[in-house]
DNA sequence: CAGTGGTCTAGACCACTGA
DNA sequence: CAGTGGTCTAGACCACTGT
């Protein structure tokens, strides 16, 4: 008898994708539903929270809780190191520095990060490989204004992405993703053509308002990104 | 005093960023931070459950609680409709259907989605409209086998993809985003230009086990999709 | 086998918000 | 102002898994 929350999610959960409960309907509040499953208050609430999160249903005080009309469906992506990613596909990881330079923030950039206009940053373009074949190009920006100690930090051996997650933490991102088109010179790198199609991922992080790092990603052609939900 | 569990949360969250935890180092057990904290095991538990959720730590029973050594990263991108999509962005919505057919499914499709010899397939090639501009190219498959009333659904005035989430559910979908160049077709519906790179993104989605669709959603140039974290 | 997290309970009070 | 969800508590038992 006694259900868990994971049968009353699992039971509701098919109740609205079965269409007994419909899309906009109300939904019993938590003290009935409580003893529909004779189950305590909280078991219903850590469900229908659950259920909230992954954006099934709508809670609202005094209102109570509707099956949304549109389903909010949700994907989430892990977004790992470079190297885990290779070494997870069981190819086998090398990295090299292929440019530094410290550099005053270009326009772009400040705009971007909301940089102030004497701005120093480190610039750095690296290449990560699997297997040997160009995997990832990575065109990276440090504020040196808040971490001046990259400067001297070596990036010959191991990526800035690795030295960062280890010295910096960060409170606030922002990812995109979009196409491009390869250059001359990123084709180059990723041993493609000029024209070829670029997956490509930006991201930039702050700590407590002020901008850490800027990166672009741009993985060879053919590069997807997948998931399951 | 009595803390509540978004304070252990956030009070543990900057702990760990700080560095006075270190990555891969044990943390109290729940009984102990409710000692810390002057609150309920409960709460703790809450706290801790959420940030092993967010792939901050790492929660093994008799093994203790771990800070993740590289945190695991996760990025949430909501699903929208395209409607609501373009409607958010306050833009004019329109839709047009470019193309309809019941075809046998090819093999690329039957690979792709575990379709039998025999499958029957409903082909839609859809254009949606953001203030009459292109916005995206639908190229959407149906499995008649799971869905024989979608050969009699009106599809001239709203989109496949509302049709399907007011008619059915789905328990499993695969989602992969990509880079892809636009042939003169798909320049000719977006707008542009034949070798313009299109961010695409492709779902297939299962009801127990047996396939319901495959779409492919091709944008104009220059789409990003974003999100914070 | 024993330590840790996972979950449930019955009851309580609070916070928000719709009528 | 009254109904609903949001949260906390103190205690209990269970499930898993290192040692």
């Amino acid at each position: 008898m006694k259900a868990t929350y994971k049968d009353v999610k699992s039971d509701i959960m098919s109740k609205i994708t079965k269409g007994d409960w419909a899309p906009g309907s109300l939904v019993p509040n938590e003290i009935e539903l409580a003893a529909i499953y004779g189950c305590a208050r909280a078991t219903v609430n850590r469900a229908m929270r659950e259920l909230a999160d992954d954006g099934i249903i709508e809670r609202r005080r005094k209102a109570g809780t509707r099956v949304r009309s549109s389903p909010i469906r949700q994907a989430r992506f892990d977004i790992p190191l470079v190297r885990r990613e290779i070494e997870d596909k069981g190819a086998e990881y090398r990295y090299s520095l292929a440019g530094r330079a410290v550099e005053p923030a270009p326009d772009w950039l400040r705009a971007r990060l909301n940089l102030g206009t004497g701005s120093k940053v480190l610039h750095l373009i690296c290449m990560h490989y699997a297997d040997g074949d160009p995997y990832q190009h990575e065109d990276r920006w440090i504020n040196l204004g808040m971490l001046p100690q990259a400067e001297d930090a070596d990036f010959t051996q191991t990526g800035p992405n690795e030295w960062l997650v280890a010295t910096v933490p960060f409170s606030d991102a922002e990812i995109s993703f979009s196409a491009g088109l390869a250059d001359a010179k990123l084709a180059d790198y990723l041993a493609s053509k000029e024209g070829d199609p670029v997956f490509t991922i930006e991201r930039s992080t702050w700590w407590e308002g002020q901008a850490i790092t800027y990166v672009k990603l741009c993985f060879r052609p053919g590069h997807r990104m997948t998931t399951r939900y």
